[in-house]
DNA sequence: TATATTCAGTTAGGTCTCTAATCATTAGTG
DNA sequence: CACTAATGATTAGAGACCTAACTGAATATA
């Protein structure tokens, strides 16, 4: 018994890997990974720049992590670390000029990956599915 | 517009994610990640042992991946890599003793883990949502 | 106000994953 | 049979993620 939960399990963690992996060959001539360009595409759509742990916050992952990130993408030249003057432990991400430009082809990529997949799925399914995945996320975390 | 594949892609991997980090912290005083665990648990599913290429594919991984892994595991005693007689390229993976007894007390926790989780979801959006997954994963592979 | 706590970011060390290049062995073809 | 292809495993190098331990700055509290 318990064969559908395994297979949830299974399914989750590959499609996800499958998922990026596809994405990372589509972005790879432009010098991007998912994880990069999903990171520009918070910054970029925040109002007002955002700190790293807003940052990290909303891409659910840890700050370590997130400064890591912040390191290899500030060394390529498309973000810049803000000191706040208000708070002076907090640092904002704004995008750079070259930032912004990559933001825009990689998001017609991205944008065109995701749409392309996702065409051939049922619409009503994937509605389920997105609920259901979000509530997997709360439950864990509820729980943690 | 796309509002609800965009929440697809964020939902997929945040949940993944979220799920991996939650059962790690639970297999931890095991000394088990989860990428180990389901490496380990294909293996000793078999029927005969697998050869690193059967497992990295059952598994989703790329070879290199499953090198590397196979040598924390070995390191670790858990399993050994028995060079084949009649193909010398290929090299079956065996649980030890050590494995197997490790196998039993992981599989216990990890199943645990997963049925509280699922079990506050509603049965018949899982079976959608496991459906649409596998599916997803399929038409990407497909379409490599 | 002085001390303790919390918070943002960092560093260090490790796991898991990838691609690309290499080696040994086997299978296929002229 | 000899040469070439394909296959299985490996190494090297890098990215993305984690936890734990730390620093410096701000806030709370006694």
């Amino acid at each position: 018994m318990a064969a559908i939960e395994e297979r949830f399990s299974y399914g989750l963690h590959g499609t996800a890997r499958t998922w990026r992996q596809a994405l990372d060959r589509r972005l790879k001539h432009l010098g991007m990974s998912q994880a990069s360009w999903m990171t520009i595409a918070v910054a970029a759509r925040a109002q007002t720049p955002l700190s790293q742990s807003e940052l990290a916050d909303q891409l659910a992952v840890e700050g370590a992590t997130m400064v890591a990130m912040l390191d290899r993408l500030a060394k390529a030249g498309l973000v810049v670390r803000e000191t706040s003057t208000t708070d002076r432990r907090i640092k904002r991400v704004a995008l750079t000029d070259a930032g912004r430009r990559l933001y825009a082809k990689v998001r017609a990529e991205a944008d065109a990956f995701r749409s392309e997949v996702l065409a051939q799925v049922d619409p009503h399914e994937l509605a389920v599915a997105v609920g259901l995945l979000e509530r997997v996320q709360r439950i864990i975390e509820r729980g943690k």
